[in-house]
RNA sequence: GCCGGCGUGGCUCAAUGGUAGAGCAACAGUUUUGUAAACUGUAGGUUACGGGUUCGAUUCCUGUCGCCGGCUCCA
């Protein structure tokens, strides 16, 4: 897509959100509007409209932005001072105080918004707002627009939900109503197939179509529970995740999953988040609660002994569970939850070992997302802001962002710099990926921390025999497991592959005679002795149904067995993908080969089948 | 937590102010099957849970729990 094409879409999505907000205008009068930019694939607008908005109002809506569109009323560009501006939005609450903003403080305050909305130029002194008007509607606006509003395409708005007035909860809460915009029709239905196609994978219709996990109300909410097939995933997934740490250094650790709150009080997590600590009692005097995270705790094997700069780094890692209280409304199938399972580590170093850590740590990403997964991810650099809410001097925060843009840049990392995305301790470096339906989900992180060694009171003899701190390097590379098998789910559309596949082989016998079903959980037997998972499709049906339901259940490898197959002890695995293999391609596989061709599918972690 | 939507057998869905119906799955019988759905039958639901209105509620109102889309938050 080129540039020209980009800002014609834009400039048409923009559009199609006046013409919403024109239509709204007409239908409520008393309307006030927020704001209404363009994004993904379409736009919104934020308004406040008496009495609610429901969903039923939407085709209303739609209409009324038809006729909107017919009347053809042309985009007229001006602009106003802004005491002019003041004036003519007097009664738009939310647009006068954009304005007043600009007015105050130039553009710096009103940097929450985007600034194609407001009107305003992208420098700091501001003394006029951009004007456009529809027909019935005028707006503060930087453009640019289509010509008139007949030319905006294909349409259709998609939902109505709440947003805080300038993304602030303690702010008004405004109804906010998204559309999409293509150049065609056939733009538009193409856009609409492809969600379609996009919910077909989401994680929590395939999870429970495939029985890979459930909830329950007993338990609650944000608290998964996880059936033989998805532990299979869970348990493939950490291994590879251990496996990999291992080779680079790691020991594991174990801890308890529940801690006196003293410990959370001398990280400094207790008294910067006070209210997400619910603590429960024993009969002991002391108060404890289930542990949110895990660097604490580990600290506490850190500093049970003394430690020499010689030993550096000391790396632990630990797959354990962390809980929180994800309040309602924020938990999302696996995604978000309250019992997530990290495959969490830290990496106790000297300040000289912070680049090489980074970059050992970077490369086991890469091995995982993009060699093993080939799954597309960006890089985001999570930096402090100029708030007090940061520990630790402001000197080290500085250079160890540096030194994190630095090891980016040498490593030729494409990322983007989120301010004021760091945690308390220090900053980080996330690495997101996309869900099916384009929510982005944080899953590895890696993060560097000076406070938490200073709390603690962390020491390592150097070279000249002076007490030193070390610097603390979290990291997880997949995350929060739960997340990242949702990511997993979604990535594959459910279709793993072999080494992550609950189930690897589907044994079809062809009629339930006791010679056939004897061979049948003969091969069953030999398979699973060579580390493979089989299962046996005992039901007795028709071949063909045997092979659809092992196509619907996605499993890689299905094995029709029959009279020919007892009496040659050979097989003509078929692949999930459909088309049974034909001889002449490999021809047929005794047990044996078949077991040697998925053992190295299996260690090689291949993505694709070794058979096809 | 906030705004809007929703909750009917294991799953997907239908219906109604007068105690719910289909397909798939399950089970039983018949069929003994060669690469994406054999046939027949049986069983399965206090319509998420509690309260209210009503002669009568699954349907209307309300509370709780949970789910969905966003917002906020995510150490």
């Amino acid at each position: 897509m080129d540039h020209a094409h980009d800002d014609q879409l834009f400039a048409m999505r923009h559009s199609l959100a006046h013409i919403m907000a024109t239509a709204i205008q007409e239908l409520y009068p008393s309307t006030k509007f927020g704001i209404g930019p363009v994004v993904e694939n379409g736009f919104y607008y934020d308004v406040d409209v008496e009495p609610r908005l429901t969903e039923e109002d939407l085709p209303k809506i739609e209409a009324k932005m038809k006729e909107v569109i017919k009347a053809n009323y042309p985009f007229e560009h001006s602009t106003m001072g802004l005491d002019e501006a003041l004036g003519f939005f007097k009664g738009q609450t939310y647009k006068i105080e954009l304005i007043n903003d600009l007015k105050n403080h130039g553009t710096t305050v009103a940097k929450d918004i985007d600034r194609s909305v407001i009107g305003a130029s992208d420098e700091a002194k501001v003394d006029e707002v951009g004007i456009y008007t529809d027909g019935p509607f005028t707006d503060l606006c930087r453009g640019p627009h289509v010509e008139s509003t007949s030319k905006v395409g294909a349409f259709k708005l998609m939902r109505l939900s709440g947003a805080y007035w300038r993304g602030d909860e303690k702010n008004a809460q405004l109804q906010r109503i998204y559309g999409v915009g293509f150049t065609t029709k056939d733009e538009l239905f193409k856009y609409l197939e492809l969600l379609k196609e996009a919910e077909k994978r989401d994680h929590r219709k395939l999870g429970k179509e495939m029985d890979l996990f459930v909830f329950s109300d007993l338990v609650g909410a944000g608290l998964p529970l996880f059936t033989p097939r998805g532990t299979v995933i869970r348990d493939e997934l950490n291994n590879f995740s251990q496996e990999l740490q291992g080779k680079g250094g790691y020991q594991r650790v174990a801890i308890p999953h529940m801690t006196k709150v003293e410990l959370y009080k001398t990280s400094g997590h207790y008294d910067k988040y006070p209210e997400r600590f619910s603590v429960t009692s024993f009969e002991s005097d002391d108060e404890f609660m289930m542990k949110p995270m895990n660097c604490p705790h580990h600290t506490q094997i850190y500093a049970s002994r003394p430690r020499s700069y010689r030993d550096m780094p000391i790396r632990y890692m630990e797959t354990t569970v962390v809980y929180r209280d994800e309040k309602a409304g924020e938990m999302m199938g696996l995604s978000r939850v309250r019992a997530a399972t990290q495959d969490d580590s830290h990496a106790f170093v000297r300040p000289d070992q912070i680049e090489s850590e980074f970059e050992s740590i970077f490369n086991m990403i890469k091995i995982m997302y993009t060699d093993v997964f080939d799954m597309p991810y960006r890089v985001r650099l999570a930096f402090r802001d100029d708030t007090d809410k940061y520990f630790g001097d402001i000197k080290l925060w500085n250079s160890a962002q540096a030194s994190i843009q630095k090891i980016a840049d040498k490593l030729g990392v494409k990322y983007t710099i989120e301010e004021g995305e760091a945690t308390f301790y220090g900053p980080k470096i996330e690495f997101v990926v996309k869900d099916a339906l384009g929510r982005e989900n944080q899953c590895g992180t890696i993060q560097l921390d000076f406070v938490q060694p200073e709390r603690f009171g962390l020491e390592y003899t150097d070279d000249k025999g002076q007490m030193v701190r070390p610097v603390m390097v979290h990291k997880a590379l997949l995350g929060s497991l739960e997340r990242f098998m949702a990511v997993m789910i979604e990535h594959y559309a459910g279709a793993f592959p072999l080494w992550l596949a609950p189930e690897q082989i589907r044994l079809a016998p062809i009629n339930d005679s006791k010679e056939i079903m004897d061979y049948t959980y003969e091969l069953k037997a030999k398979l699973t002795a060579a580390g493979l998972r089989a299962e046996v499709d005992s039901s007795v049906e028709s071949v063909g149904k045997k092979i659809r339901a092992a196509g619907l259940a996605k499993v890689p490898y299905t094995l029709i067995i029959g009279e020919q197959e007892r009496e040659s002890g050979k097989m003509k695995p078929r692949l999930r993908t459909g088309h049974a293999r034909s001889d002449d391609e490999i021809g047929e596989l005794s047990v044996e080969e078949f077991v040697a061709k998925l053992a190295q599918e299996v260690a090689d972690r291949s993505p694709k089948s070794l058979l096809s």
